[in-house]
DNA sequence: CAGTGGTCTAGACCACCTT
DNA sequence: AGGTGGTCTAGACCACTGC
């Protein structure tokens, strides 16, 4: 198959058309794909071409290249999602892996504020899950996930939740997070979660927004986390 | 000029020579670097090397290329600083530029704290810069600002300070400032600032201390910024 | 028009992995 | 040994800029 000329770069071209595959799941986490020898002589362009296009997708972790092997599609473990992800830690600390309790789930209407955050149509519904996330032992996270049904059907089935939703999210639905828009507010703890997070209700607690994003660019998944900042923080370093 | 035999890659030692040139101010920034075939025969490698380390150069914001023009120093313009690094904004909404009043600047010893954070040694004074910024006109943010005397000589003494400080960074004092680490709590607000920030003390704010970053690596300056979230959010989208 | 960066190609050699 | 990705080169052509 050659492509067909176009406005884009070439480059751009392949880096479009390899991406459509993998939303479409041609091809599946974990697997190789073809060689970029293979992948250029399927296409009609050099190898050079194809490289750049991979690169690109390397970037983005879309793609993983080992050396001698081969090009690998990008796999979420529960370290490199939590890790990029998962932003609270100690002052000045490393990462930590939080452990993770679920309080409940059930299915509803979702609210219009739900509706444009997820850009639902139509009378989907959704599931909202409830968790605590414990650091070092302490409760230090509530958090409200609003999954719809259309996106994850049934998900509520589901009889053991993993520690990271998102490994769950790749290997049941075929659904990638490749991104995140966190919204913080600080905000007094409401009275319903007090208990929970251990301190009294009207403690100032950091209040994250969070919108997670597909491979495709939808919002496929939001949530809504307290969290209690007493002993930990919110780090993020921007380049 | 011909680049030693080593370890590393070739176009990663072209990138750390000319990062080198950048970090002395060999170029200054908005100044055009040589062209991609001067800078190839200069290091005696091709052009393809060469255009791999600038484009690397370019993707870390060091570097900006025009088409048909050339390769030039990236400069801190109002809108790409504050843009990257001021991350308070109304919910779901734009970027927007804060308006800046300072209430003033004491020279004193570092806490042991300002010390750690900054790698300060010997018996260095900072500056401390009190601010207060308005978005939309109401009080956001009361920010306590932290400068290394021996990285900013007299800074204190600079009559006018503008909006973006990084801007006044790179221009007097040869500092690019390529990122910064933020750290975030939700707090009760100090009685001292509450005047300032129009909310009675005690209401739950961000407190975002941040360490910012120079080309070279080193942190030259910190912050602890007081945010008010009643109509704001500090928002981040994580790649 | 000449000079710059942007794209694309083809081929060589290397380092790493598997068989 | 043969296949993979990683580096490096040389050369062609294009698009944009300024004289």
């Amino acid at each position: 198959m050659s492509l067909s000329k176009g406005f884009q770069p070439l480059y751009k071209q392949v880096y479009d058309l390899l991406t459509e595959r993998l939303v479409e799941g041609y091809w599946k986490p974990s697997e190789p794909l073809p060689s970029e020898m293979a992948l250029a002589a399927e296409l009609g362009v050099s190898q050079g071409t194809v490289r750049k296009a991979l690169n690109h997708m390397v970037a983005e972790n879309l793609l993983e290249r080992r050396q001698g092997k081969g090009t690998y599609v990008a796999e979420h473990t529960q370290e490199s999602s939590l890790f990029r992800f998962f932003r609270l830690r100690e002052p000045q600390g490393e990462s930590m892996i939080p452990e993770t309790e679920v309080l409940g789930s059930s299915r509803r209407a979702p609210t219009k504020e739900e509706r444009k955050k997820l850009g639902l149509e139509g009378k989907t519904q959704v599931v909202e899950l409830l968790r605590v996330r414990y650091l070092n032992g302490e409760p230090a996270i509530v958090e409200k996930v609003i999954q719809p049904l259309s996106v994850f059907p049934d998900i509520d089935k589901q009889t053991e939740l993993p520690n990271a939703l998102y490994i769950l999210y790749q290997e049941k639905y075929g659904i990638s997070i490749v991104s995140v828009k966190d919204e913080l507010h600080a905000t007094a703890l409401p009275k319903e979660y007090a208990k929970q997070l251990g301190l009294p209700a009207g403690s100032p607690v950091l209040m994250v927004e969070r919108q997670s994003i597909n491979i495709d660019g939808r919002v496929v998944e939001c949530s809504q986390a307290y969290c209690s900042t007493e002993n930990f923080v919110y780090a993020v370093h921007l380049k």
